[in-house]
DNA sequence: TGCTGCACTTGATATTTATGCAACAATAAC
DNA sequence: GTTATTGTTGCATAAATATCAAGTGCAGCA
């Protein structure tokens, strides 16, 4: 059974006869004439009554039509209100990115992106667990550094500049590195499941460091920095207030590290969620205003 | 919006996947996988996320799901409850007929047709009154004698012979006319709005009758010719229990009167409602067992 | 790692189906 | 009778769909 014949069944009823129908739907009577036709053979029974001049419902059109208007009209209902989530979005909106990147950069961009939108719901799932967009029904993830290959699509987001850090008591007691080689003879922390090689700006060769903690939490590491013992590579905004403080000093300066890059995933770009693109949106306008990023994205030198 | 492709998206999703989809409906997956993409675009929303290997409903497609599943499942058992029709014949089937006819010949049709389908409802409206049969949505109609022009189909049900009769009283009395020109001296009672010239076989001319009497309703004529008032031309199985009684006599049986004609007549040879068919096959066969038509069908001369 | 199988997508082409136009037929209203 | 309106039909064309084949990304396995 041909479901829009159905459909245009009702509308010729409710219109009142062919012609009517055709001029609302915008389509010729010679095409309703044979819909209708094609409807009737494929049922196997006669719907319409008509002569030239009127159109009559038989019983079994009687009957089709009052069971079939109301659903008719319900998926129709169903699919107006599925298009206008395209103009209001609305429902719920799910994200996923590392704990430490929710907390410490991202809280700000969801907090006034929920008084922008007070219609979307958001589920943050705050992890460091690679999630599975689609099998988990996620829309959206925020990921930092290099991406595995998949076929998500990737949108940069921001690029986040580092700096080497260390607190002046450890300065004091172990000598201020003057060139990246001169980390050599340090304690340099670095990220679990990240390569000890790191790389500078303005030094041609990457630099092999060693420390005696790894950690998965850049929290934890730049708590162990406070206790004096020894360097790390942060990214400058999350040492930002213990550098006013005078409890952390930056040194290298002149050596840039390379930033780290933060990306929003999500599954397809056919068909977008129009929250997701929102919420990109608003991210980027958020990070745009913020000097943590982008006031050291070039690479090379300089500053 | 094409209702078809909901109707498919819903199969996609409770088979799972477009092949067990494609497999199940006889189509071509790369078909699904464009009808899909079609509807997603028709709604402006995704409906399915999908990776090679799972597939996986968005928010949006689980809406659409949930609301739509329900309907499409009503549409195809309105469409199922529709055809079954066709097979087992139920509901009302509405007739009309003259009075007359109705009473004193079709009364046993009716009443076998009955008991043979107690499924049918029937719904008889016995009325001389020419019906428009569409307009009042009546099934069927059974109408003696020539046909008004339109648009109706008729299919010819019965040739009923008649004969021309009077009371054994008159005819002592007036005498007995020995050829049809001998009516011209008798009370000739016709039926209003018909024509007072008496067709015969054997008989080369048409009979002008005269009498002071016209009615429209054959049992008031009998009435009259019981009486000893005239004669008057009668479907022959109507006057047979007078005539067996000795109440009436036929005259000039060696000429036949023209008999007239019964159809059927409905408003559509296309999709015939099947109860229509039932019944019109269910009178043939009755009519076909009654010697009072048929026997005498053959207009000219003889019996 | 590379191989294999699976599931959806995409492209090119052929076939089926639907559509628009115009002429037509039937009827209701004047 | 004449006219206007309504549904039907024939034909040429446009659109949808099927078919077949190749492509892509993923998962399981050796």
């Amino acid at each position: 059974m041909n479901l829009n014949d159905v459909s245009l069944f009702i509308r010729i009823v409710e219109t009142g006869s062919f012609t009517s129908a055709a001029e609302s739907l915008g389509i010729q009577k010679s095409t309703i004439s044979r819909r209708i036709a094609q409807l009737e053979d494929d049922l196997g029974v006669r719907l319409l009554q008509r002569t030239t001049r009127k159109l009559k419902l038989t019983d079994d059109g009687e009957e089709l039509f009052a069971r079939c208007q109301p659903l008719i009209n319900e998926l129709d209902t169903a699919k107006d209100h599925l298009s206008s989530t395209q103009i209001n979005p609305r429902g719920r909106l799910r994200l996923t990115m590392p704990s430490e990147l929710g907390v410490f950069m991202m809280n700000e961009v969801v907090g006034t992106f929920m008084k922008r939108y007070p219609q979307i719901m958001l589920e943050v799932e705050l992890s460091s667990r690679i999630i599975d967009l689609i099998e988990e029904g996620v829309d959206l993830a925020i990921r930092v550094g290099e991406l595995a290959d998949s076929s998500l699509i990737a949108r940069r987001v921001a690029t986040v500049s580092r700096g080497l850090y260390a607190s002046p008591a450890y300065l004091e007691t172990h000598g201020t590195p003057q060139t990246p080689d001169d980390l050599q003879n340090h304690e340099c922390y670095g990220v679990l499941k990240t390569v000890d090689q790191w790389e500078f700006g303005n030094w041609d060769e990457g630099v092999e460091v060693k420390g005696k903690l790894k950690a998965n939490s850049i929290s934890f590491i730049r708590e162990i920095l406070l206790q004096d013992m020894g360097i790390a590579r942060m990214p400058k905004v999350f040492c930002r207030d213990s550098v006013q403080q005078g409890k952390l000093v930056e040194i290298l300066e002149g050596y840039v590290s390379s930033p780290i890059e933060v990306n929003a995933l999500y599954p397809s770009r056919r068909h977008l969620n129009p929250k997701v693109r929102l919420f990109i949106d608003h991210m980027m306008e958020m990070i745009g205003d913020h000097p943590w990023v982008n006031e050291q994205m070039v690479m090379p030198v300089s500053n």
